[in-house]
DNA sequence: TCTATTTTGTTCATATATGTACAAAACGGA
DNA sequence: TCCGTTTTGTACATATATGAACAAAATAGA
């Protein structure tokens, strides 16, 4: 039923959240997106909508595939150290591959303080992630891995300073080595490096 | 000779200084900061030249009161810790006060992937400020305030993240407390919080 | 007052931007 | 094969964007 659609959306999706993340969103026009896509901003808004509700829409398949993500999954068996530990290798290694940072890191860096309705919701992705941080030291503290007298909101915090300081730093110095270098050196000091 | 400027050369500068600081690179066109002057546009780029060499300006003149480049002055017989602690508590204070963050920070969160120009220049700019925060600390080993084992590249690095993590952060969390337990609990990991 | 000089205002050229409107094309099913 | 439905292509309306070109205005000094 109706004419067939002549392009692979899902992939567009795929290259739409490539571009944005890349290049920002002002940067990234309705005329630039189509023409990457290969497609005419009629189908772009047929398909999409306006490119505000795009946005939302990559930023969410973003988060889908983002290292920190698995601060949001702490009932593994896992410690809390080597899920930190490990998470943290894991941004260094996969900002250093590109030189993308993150999404929500961008986004807030370029929309925060300007955009009614993009600003809030990039400032909720960045708190609900230190939410996640709290969570995983809440959990430390639970499994007797972590002293109860640590300030839990103040180490979320610096944790959530470290992940967005290597998702700018990246752009910068693009070394895997290098950024763990700094990434060890702060969670070795906060007691939270997992090292064997 | 030749007829008198009819606007504030100076404090226009100023004005383009935080236009770029809070809006970025992109959404600060030629006509929205001639609006924002008062001025044509004509006299606009008579003033300035181009929006890029201006933001050139900008960033140079940012630098000129940004609170980091306390980190370029060491000679003072001030303690490296005690240089550090007070530069972190001042960049929670100024950052929380308004959201703009960091001008280079933003800067490079915008333009580092893209920019042909723009993007190396604010690279270097961070280059720059990591290579003075190694100086502090060969000056603190110098002083023997810190420990001659200390991994000094990676301090740097660390202490680095630190700073654009906060400039981050403060769009997000705009509490100087906050930011700065937050900053507290990483100087003390890393052995650098200057604590009576 | 005339002139050289500089800023300012206006116009030009061209490109991009968003979103809508409507006709043309391409299908599934009646 | 006709028809309803959906995508696609094209056109429209309007706004913004950069930068150059040139005339008009406003001064200082000859």
């Amino acid at each position: 039923m109706g004419r067939p659609v002549k392009f692979d959306q899902d992939a567009a999706l795929d290259t739409v959240v490539d571009e944005f993340w890349r290049n920002g969103y002002e940067a990234s026009s309705v005329k630039a997106l189509s023409e990457k896509l290969g497609i005419t901003r009629s189908s772009f808004y047929n398909t999409f909508g306006t490119r505000e509700a795009l946005y939302k829409k990559a930023l969410h398949k973003y988060f889908e595939t983002a290292p920190s993500r698995a601060f949001g999954e702490t009932s593994d068996g896992v410690s809390a150290k080597a899920l930190i530990t490990k998470t943290f290798k894991d941004i260094c290694r996969t900002r250093a591959a590109d030189n993308r940072g993150c999404m929500a890191v961008n986004g807030v860096a370029e929309l925060a303080a300007t955009h009614a309705e993009l600003g809030p919701l990039l400032k909720e992705a960045i708190l609900g992630s230190t939410a996640d941080l709290e969570n995983v030291i809440k959990y430390g503290i639970k499994r007797k891995e972590l002293p109860d007298t640590i300030n839990i909101r103040a180490t979320a915090l610096a944790l959530q300073n470290l992940m967005m300081g290597l998702n700018v730093l990246c752009k910068v110095l693009p070394d895997e080595a290098e950024l763990w270098s700094s990434a060890e050196a702060t969670l070795k000091g906060l007691a939270l490096l997992d090292d064997h």
